[in-house]
DNA sequence: AGCACGCCGACT
DNA sequence: GTCGGCGTGCTC
């Protein structure tokens, strides 16, 4: 290979694919050589696959054995940043680069030529005779001075049929083109007016651009509640990147990919960017992705693959609503799109921007300890305003045994339910009931091998370790004491606050909304779609539908046990809980109806549930983060999920049982292990799930100490194994 | 991922 | 005898 990264025709390269080889393979140059990084068509043994020319070739294969590189695909070849961003994404997450390079060519059709397709404009023929129809198709051709059109816009902009076109094709007045279906898309201009900002908008901009215009790597948390104009400020600083001629990509939660938001972007600029989202047609995407590596789309707007598109010189990416937890998917490939980003801009020098009211707390402790910088948008009198919330001193409630909503609670929800309104009872525990207590003895029924209580399955008719997995028949007697029939389960879960509710409220409308539950992300995403729109008068929930999803007519949140979160069972409990609160409070600021929110707890002075009521944000986060450092949890400690599934539950817990065992690998870097356990989401169309979850101290070369871990493991028959690092749910 | 090879059970 | 189940291994 020359300095240039050429290969001379018939030199060895080495090629990845999209084949699940955990090697490159080496092949011959085609003919006329290739550049570093070209996409290529290669033989792998009857099949034609889609490869990248990652290197020289190793040398170590039988050169009569080689085969040649089938042909270079007419496409910009991947960028060295590109290749060095998925081979850093590809070590940080422990995902195969097969499977890497695939998130990468998410488009079909990478090795067919341009497309074409026909266009119309006016002709220099003269029809024989005219008609009313002819005239009409004329007319418009003329009007629009030369422009051509598609056979259907045309047709549809005249009001005739496409027969009539193709007659004055045929006499010449109309003239029929091919034309590349891949378009460019139109320019957007930075320099149209944008709207008025204020001094603290204006000001949070400017440093924006500064950044931009000094180049190179950077990260900004941009941080305000909803309705301060994060969405202004940060279109500011695309308009900085499309004067300086790169590319931004703005990054949003999936359900908040709008026409609202595309609208705003189109109304800012005069064009509309590209969209890249999983509903794009076939068409939309190979369009999308080959114009944004010829630098011909400025702009996307996009769910969190569009981090792998093939930009040319990106120079910003914004991620909106960074702290939605939508940004890590628990299926597939798991990667954290907003550290994804950040790691895609140190690889390319792009500056990052994320925005959010509530920041998660790796961010905030980022920001914190000055890795990014820190802009605050202070809202604007009047604009948004928190609702009212307050606590419900579960120690002043009359309560009857079994029951987990307060009295209190009661009557604000039917008072809502009088005036037609939505409520939402949140609650951060799967299953059925958190504890199991004897009546006699009062002894709680808790895990042999953790410090954590068994937890009711009514579903399986079992106790269940959240912790380790740990199951066991719910028991007749009392291990403690001995009595009979005294076992009775405490605490609410979904299952059992929903049943609580249906009691309370025998004519309201119940959505209870748990992973569990459904089969399918897909399932529960439309299930909430259809409940925000109305489906349902009370959501019971777990953190699930914290996630951003806009439930306009929600104006009550009870939260059924504050003190939850503020436990460490969940480490993201009170932290979500804090999230939803004040996404309930940006709400109240929009919407005519007044929200409010109450939180039953038995500590109402904890410092937590005092920040969350006073709306002191950094005492929240100081709290929260004193808490994970004391637990050496994320971001003060380090942990990886490993998901085990199969079709069948018991192997899959054997294979679990079997890694846990044998956990040298980790405790050589001080990591501990946890379960097996049932996964988050514990079935998956038809595949039992099992997670081992793995907690390692800050510095920890967890990475290399997990895949020496798995190294060895031979799946047999349909098991799989995906590691997921940093998790984001821990039930 | 595909696709071949190959080694055991139930059929013509 | 042989058809076909899917476990194992290979693809430059």
């Amino acid at each position: 290979m020359s300095e240039s990264g050429f290969f001379e025709e018939g030199s060895r390269v080495g090629v990845l694919t999209t084949q699940p080889l955990d090697r490159l393979l080496d092949y011959r140059a085609p003919e006329g050589g290739c550049f570093e990084g070209a996409f290529v068509e290669v033989p792998l043994g009857p099949r034609k696959v889609l490869g990248v020319v990652w290197a020289p070739g190793q040398g170590d294969f039988d050169a009569a054995k080689l085969r040649s590189v089938i042909r270079v695909l007419d496409v910009a070849p991947m960028r060295e940043e590109m290749r060095s961003f998925l081979a850093r994404a590809a070590d940080y997450t422990l995902t195969p680069m097969p499977a890497m390079l695939r998130l990468a060519t998410r488009a079909p059709g990478l090795g067919d030529p341009p497309s074409m397709r026909k266009i119309y404009r006016l002709g220099d023929g003269v029809p024989d005779r005219m008609t009313d129809a002819r005239t009409r198709v004329l007319g418009v051709l003329r009007d629009y001075g030369g422009l051509a059109f598609t056979l259907k816009e045309l047709a549809e902009m005249a009001g005739v049929t496409s027969s009539v076109i193709k007659g004055l094709v045929k006499q010449g007045a109309v003239r029929e083109e091919d034309s590349p279906r891949d378009l460019p898309f139109p320019r957007l201009d930075p320099d149209r007016p944008g709207k008025a900002l204020t001094e603290d908008q204006a000001a949070a901009a400017a440093r924006l651009r500064d950044g931009l215009r000094g180049g190179g790597y950077g990260t900004t948390l941009l941080k305000g509640v909803t309705g301060s104009g994060k969405t202004e400020v940060y279109l500011e600083a695309v308009v900085e990147a499309l004067r300086l001629g790169r590319q931004a990509l703005v990054l949003l939660p999936e359900i908040a990919l709008t026409a609202e938001f595309l609208t705003r972007v189109e109304a800012r600029f005069g064009a509309r960017p590209a969209e890249w989202h999983s509903g794009a047609t076939m068409t939309e995407r190979r369009r999308i992705w080959r114009m944004v590596g010829q630098g011909e789309a400025q702009l996307v707007v996009g769910a969190r693959s569009a981090l792998f598109l093939p930009f040319r010189d990106l120079g910003l990416v914004i991620v909106d609503e960074e702290h939605d937890t939508s940004y890590k998917q628990e299926d597939g490939v798991l990667y954290n799109a907003r550290d994804m980003a950040v790691l895609r801009a140190a690889t390319c020098g792009a500056r990052v921007v994320l925005a959010s009211a509530t920041p998660s707390l790796e961010t905030w402790a980022n920001a914190e300890a000055g890795k990014y910088e820190r802009l605050d948008l202070v809202a604007r009198f009047g604009d948004a305003v928190l609702p009212e919330m307050r606590t419900i001193d579960m120690r002043a409630e009359a309560m009857q045994s079994g029951s987990w909503i307060s009295p209190s609670l009661r009557r604000a929800v039917q008072a809502r339910l009088g005036k037609g309104e939505q409520a939402l009872l949140f609650i951060n525990r799967r299953g059925y009931a958190p504890v199991t207590l004897c009546r006699a003895c009062g002894q709680q029924i808790g895990c042999e091998h953790c410090d954590a209580r068994m937890v009711e399955h009514r579903f399986l008719k079992r106790l269940m370790c959240h912790q380790c997995g740990e199951t066991r028949p719910i028991p007749d007697t009392c291990p403690s004491c001995g009595a009979e029939d005294r076992l009775a389960p405490v605490g609410p879960g979904i299952e059992r606050l929903a049943e609580e509710a249906a009691a309370a409220f025998p004519d309201a409308r119940i959505a209870a909304l748990s992973s569990d539950l459904f089969g399918s992300a897909r399932a529960l995403k439309e299930r909430i779609a259809e409940i925000a729109e109305g489906g349902a008068d009370i959501v019971i929930g777990t953190q699930l539908v914290a996630k951003g999803h806009n439930f306009p007519n929600l104006t009550l949140v009870g939260v059924i046990d504050a003190d939850l979160g503020l436990q460490g069972s969940d480490l993201r409990a009170a932290e979500r809980t804090f999230q939803l609160m004040r996404q309930v409070a940006g709400r109240a600021g929009r919407a005519a109806k007044a929200g409010q929110a109450l939180l039953q707890t038995f500590q109402p002075e904890h410092p937590v549930i005092r920040a969350i009521l006073s709306g002191d944000e950094e005492g929240f986060w100081k709290a929260e983060a004193a808490g994970r450092q004391a637990a050496g949890m994320p971001p003060y400690g380090r942990m990886a999920g490993i998901i085990l599934s199969g079709p069948e539950a018991g192997p899959v817990f054997d294979l679990g049982n079997m890694l846990a065992r044998n956990d040298a690998p980790l405790r050589r870097v001080n990591a501990q292990v946890f379960g097996p356990a049932p996964a988050p989401i514990a079935r998956i169309r038809g595949r039992h799930r099992v997670r081992l979850l793995v907690k390692a101290p800050k510095g920890a070369a967890l990475q290399e100490a997990l895949a020496q871990w798995i190294a060895p493991l031979r799946l047999k028959g349909d098991l799989r194994l995906n590691v997921d690092i940093d998790p984001q749910s821990f039930f």
